[in-house]
DNA sequence: TATTCATAGGTCAAAGAAAGTCAAAGTCAA
DNA sequence: TTGACTTTGACTTTCTTTGACCTATGAATA
């Protein structure tokens, strides 16, 4: 069996019924599988995407630790239907078409559309443009993954 | 837990309804958490800036104590303390503490800590390094003057 | 009054502790 | 035998801890 599949099974089984994170030191668990910890990147960023509901973040540094939250994506089929298909960019029309569906299903209300958009609009997102439509589709697909309800 | 932390928690503790300031002594908090004085300005300098609402005097020599005051905390002036005072980049460890100080005085719900969080955050903000700070700044704001008018 | 000294706090840079990135090399199944 | 997936490791970035040295203040003393 693939390292990898050892390391993704050990991690998914940290979480219960009760959690709905778990933090997880990179050097220690690399350290109990014997591998590299760049090893523990590489299975984080394959075996827990937002499209695969896993929200993560993570902290360098002294006492840093890298958190991963599991997402009932059954609470929203819809919303998981939406991140799951977003893989590239989207531009800003597209999005803005995304937000007023959500808008007119009820699936969001309208302070967090208007922080959708915000966060999501040309005119917010001042970097060079080939970066801009891949960054607006990722911002947008991690609010919608933290906008599912515990 | 890091030391840190558990010092910027004290210390936050440490403010109640009464008082918009409070005191210390830098070389007796260091003797209570058992690390070296400068630690104490390392958590001062890095979670009580004046960007973040926080005012902070000092004296030296005999009866010396380390003074630190909150600004006046009502709904948009505090929000519109921040905004204003965000002029070029902020890092993710600066926003995340002012979204927890937000959090913790009741100006942002969960929900919407949870969205400044994830649309300002490191992992998320997936550009060059250079163009991240400033991004993250702009979006920030921007997010929190949507929070103003309701 | 002027000097000296103990008692604070301030600064800054080095060392330490994690995690992140990226690309090269390896594996394996279709 | 090629293309996708995995493994590895050198290098980078971020955050924290530590300590040596500096400066200001007030009290005691000459």
């Amino acid at each position: 069996m693939r390292m990898t599949d050892i390391i993704e099974e050990f991690i998914k089984d940290l979480f219960t019924e009760e959690n709905d994170y778990i933090e997880i030191g990179r050097n220690d668990l690399a350290e109990h599988f014997n591998c590299v910890p760049s090893q523990i990147n590489y299975v984080i960023s394959t075996r827990f995407k937002p499209s695969q509901g896993y929200y993560v973040e993570s902290k360098r540094g002294g006492g840093g630790h890298i958190k991963i939250r599991k997402i009932d994506i059954t609470k929203s089929s819809y919303l998981m239907h939406i991140i799951t298909n977003i893989e590239t960019g989207l531009t800003q029309q597209e999005v803005d078409i995304l937000i007023s569906d959500l808008l007119s299903y009820g699936l969001v209300n309208k302070k967090e559309a208007k922080l959708l958009k915000v966060a999501t609009s040309d005119k917010i997102l001042t970097i060079p443009n080939q970066f801009r439509d891949d960054l607006r589709a990722n911002i947008f697909k991690n609010m919608l993954l933290n906008l599912i309800e515990d």
